[in-house]
DNA sequence: AAAACAATATATATTTATATAATATGTTAT
DNA sequence: ATAACATATTATATAAATATATATTGTTTT
């Protein structure tokens, strides 16, 4: 294997490691786990969300800003509310395993 | 359920969400995830996992330090080099996860 | 159309992470 | 003991994330 074969395999390499990682920041922050916690059983609105996490509402609203701007969830209208949803396979396997391996003991 | 038991659930959720969060944030880089994905193929001293990811010894040593001190990784002596491996059966299991979503394809 | 409500957006201060350079430590070979 | 090598540490500048307060938008009810 040649230099530049070598320099190919650290970019894909690289691109993948820059592609996961982007997709774990967006997941590793408490707020936005307990969000995710939530919807993966759920879809839920705003207010829900915010009694049932007790994250106050301009938090709240900013990390859902990040959820939906990175594409893990949906969001819908009904009146007043909007609902909340997720979007993501991705995101969705890896709560079930933060689940288990984080929340499953106690 | 009255308040006090909410409350309890509450801090049972943060807390294990905290948890999780501190986790998916030493993973949440770039570099870190390719020393991972190296050392989840077999042990490699750090002048190895230079060749293999490209990444310069200042920070890899610096990023190397990060893993260790969240307890991802272990290290033994042998004469001048020090070979890491991967004691974190959970960072195993969210690396091969990550594989499948993120390198499988290409 | 005005009030009330649900949610989003903006601004800002603070903390945390990152990149990079320079220096230091511990080990082996001479 | 000195030189060479492998790795770690420290310092510092910059960028990114977070918390918090305030203002704004869109919807429904009256």
């Amino acid at each position: 294997m040649d230099k530049a074969n070598l320099t190919l395999d650290f970019e894909l390499m690289r691109g993948n490691a820059t592609h996961a990682s982007n997709f774990l920041k967006t997941l590793a922050n408490a707020d936005r786990l307990l969000l995710l916690c939530q919807l993966s059983q759920t879809e839920m609105c705003v207010s829900e969300l915010e009694t049932a996490t007790g994250i106050k509402q301009p938090t709240l609203s900013q990390q859902l800003t990040v959820l939906r701007s990175e594409n893990l969830v949906n969001t819908r209208r009904d009146g007043k509310q909007i609902y909340y949803s997720i979007s993501s396979q991705e995101a969705l396997s890896i709560m079930q395993l933060l689940y288990e391996q984080f929340c499953k003991k106690n």
